[in-house]
DNA sequence: ATAAACCTGACTAAAATAGTCAAGTATCTT
DNA sequence: AAGATACTTGACTATTTTAGTCAGGTTTAT
């Protein structure tokens, strides 16, 4: 299982997306110098974050990135999720693995993966962009 | 953060290994032939092990591995800890980031990563060896 | 027209992982 | 005492992943 630098990014960027985008998309540069995120590393997590309807996005001159759905109705999960960020445990069926095919028999710790990534899971799930954009606003006061 | 074969092995391995301990010492060799583990492999990863104490060796024929706790008080994130599973989530305070020291300034999803690491813990910290060999006797029957 | 900004794909250095390999040392059995 | 078993240690390596960079587009507001 892993939680890279792209999956952070991207709650990054889109956090700071969800906080300025009122009325005006907001540009992959102006992120990039407020998130201290490299240009071109955010328009690679962005495209995906597009194809996967996270954002939309608006081309030419005072373009940029849009939510595509109520902060609130973005889990972390979906996030996670389009950037490739696998919430996934270590297979344990590679060929031949003594023990385990997933199915009838399940080498000893198969349940535990399937536990963990449940309760990593439900924890991406409850968390919204909202709750980050709330929780980042108060503790700016 | 990373959960990689490393640490599952360490699992798999110590709940064979708990199974098995009844008074004889168990050898790596047979754990490797019945997990499907390289014995060599498993001797890189039983020599952190025994030396954050999860374990102790028996030298000699006859020879092997035998817990140095009870089942009961090994808990995962005790395994996953001697075996360098970090159960980290990325920095997000490297140089220079912007708007991150980890202290007075953080950045905008630091909170979220301590959370995350908090709650993935918890469930580790939760879970003994114990807990995995009874599951795996009743999945048996 | 031109500049801002999105869009795409290919490329790469560095790090981590999952091992392998080799050369031991300790201890039990005979 | 010899031999076998099994632990012990450290160095080495192929592969994969990550975190970017780079180059060359296309779209659209002004």
């Amino acid at each position: 299982m892993k939680l890279t630098s792209r999956g952070r990014y991207a709650v990054m960027a889109l956090v700071d997306l969800a906080r300025f985008d009122n009325i005006n998309p907001v540009s992959l540069r102006d992120i990039s110098l407020r998130q201290g995120i490299s240009l071109d590393y955010l328009e690679q997590i962005f495209s995906k974050l597009r194809k996967k309807e996270i954002v939309q996005s608006v081309r030419g001159t005072q373009g940029g990135y849009v939510l595509n759905k109520k902060a609130k109705e973005i889990k972390l999960n979906n996030i996670f999720e389009a950037v490739d960020e696998k919430v996934k445990t270590v297979q344990c069926n590679k060929e031949s693995k003594k023990g385990c095919n997933g199915k009838s028999i399940k080498c000893v710790t198969h349940n535990l993966w399937d536990e963990l990534e449940n309760h990593i899971n439900n924890f991406f799930k409850e968390k919204s962009l909202e709750d980050l954009v709330k929780d980042n606003i108060e503790r700016r006061i």
